[in-house]
DNA sequence: ATCTGTCAACTAACATGTCAGCTGTGGGGG
DNA sequence: CCCCCACAGCTGACATGTTAGTTGACAGAT
């Protein structure tokens, strides 16, 4: 098999951001790399990516190094960087990493919820009532994320959910190759309101199993995804 | 106050170290700033480390980027980067995020304890007490994060101890400003060994608490040197 | 004396030049 | 026929040149 190169047509236009030319390239690419736009396992190569973006190679150089912090890709030295594969072994890893902090997170919350933060979640999930009959796959996930982000925020705690983002980059990235699943979409809001009323009910053992048992739906769908897309995963 | 700027005659030689050269500029203002011989607060201007150490501007670059990542350093584009004030919310914060994964490990590691692990955290338990007796607290230190290393290897997650020390930068720094009390290496040898036996006992519940109290004697140490040492924290 | 606008000096961000290590290929030897 | 090594081309690591944003000092106005 001959080396796979990204393709370079896919990345976004600097024009949209703002800010240092090197973040602004971190974004693009990083942005390229969760949509498969560049595929897992192909080569990252310095000098189309500089031409496509038409900068020089310094900025470009430095998102790399932000994107191997994040995992995202692998450096080479002095030979290659390629877009990170997808290995169900870190994924199962990312998987306890976030249920750690996501349990440590709704116990918290569990415990120091207020009225406030209770009408917020409220809100969300009938909001992700209203996205499950319309079948709006695309704002439901939006709304998912926002309902996780309520709870992580409720602890004061800047950082965790920077923390929750980055150890679940590849967890990420492997979910949007989830197609949607008829009853899955309904069964994740109930999974939800679950939660909700173990936090509303100042219940952090309630929470806790609760929120171990939604996550862990989500690991038990991605399993799968190794043996439908084995050319995504390492060997 | 005029502006404080690094002590440049503390960088570590880099011959002592393989690999890139970036990879090895990095570790040496790490160890510099982990060590306070890079004061909190302290401009780091590229200029100087680069005639200090010998290379040109380029790896120390790359190796500021590692250390914003490592939030070691704070970056103002265009302008200067500084070496990371202390923050007690920021150790607040670590210390939560530690806790979270911590405790995960220990709960993990009880419901799956091998007698082969048992035997080396019993080990590490009698060096410790080897220690205490003969004051050595350096060793001691080493002996600790032995200990918890072995905790979160029995969960085979390669990235937990990584992730732990990611989190805990701003900790472990902290904490390299505690002087010995006392009796206070007996008390954490005792901790450790209330936590061997919820792992021999494999009674997850009773490795959470005795994590949990372990580690929450550390941040209850902490909490004094803010205004002991007001200088090296935000304002 | 204090505040403000201008400007010069400085620094980091970005561009480009240079060099050394890796990689794949092909030829010679086993 | 296969394996090993030499070599050439390529790429990334490192050095250095250039530009533009920031900062702080100073002059003039209030």
């Amino acid at each position: 098999m001959s080396t796979p190169t990204v393709n370079m047509q896919r990345l976004k236009n600097l024009r949209e951001f703002n800010g240092l030319l090197s973040d602004r390239v971190y974004e693009a690419i990083k942005a390229a790399i969760l949509s498969f736009d560049f595929e897992p396992g192909a080569v990252l190569r310095k000098g189309p990516i500089c031409d496509a973006l038409g900068v020089s190679r310094t900025p470009v150089s430095d998102a790399i190094i932000k994107l191997e912090a994040d995992r995202l890709v692998e450096v080479f030295p002095q030979s290659s960087t390629r877009v990170a594969k997808m290995s169900m072994k870190e994924i199962r890893e990312d998987a306890f990493l976030r249920e750690a902090l996501e349990v440590a997170a709704v116990e918290y919350t569990a415990l120091h919820r207020s009225d406030e933060l209770l009408a917020r979640l409220n809100r969300s999930l009938r909001l992700q009532d209203l996205q499950v009959e319309d079948n709006d796959y695309e704002e439901l996930f939006k709304a998912d994320q926002e309902f996780h982000r309520l709870i992580l925020g409720c602890c004061h705690i800047d950082r965790l959910h920077a923390t929750v983002g980055l150890v679940s980059n590849h967890m990420d990235r492997a979910r949007r190759l989830l197609l949607p699943v008829p009853g899955r979409s309904s069964d994740s809001v109930i999974e939800h309101r679950r939660i909700y009323k173990a936090i509303k009910a100042s219940d952090p053992d309630a929470a806790r199993i609760a929120m171990q048992n939604h996550l862990r739906q989500l690991i038990k769908r991605l399993e799968p995804l190794e043996k439908q897309r084995p050319e995504l995963f390492v060997p």
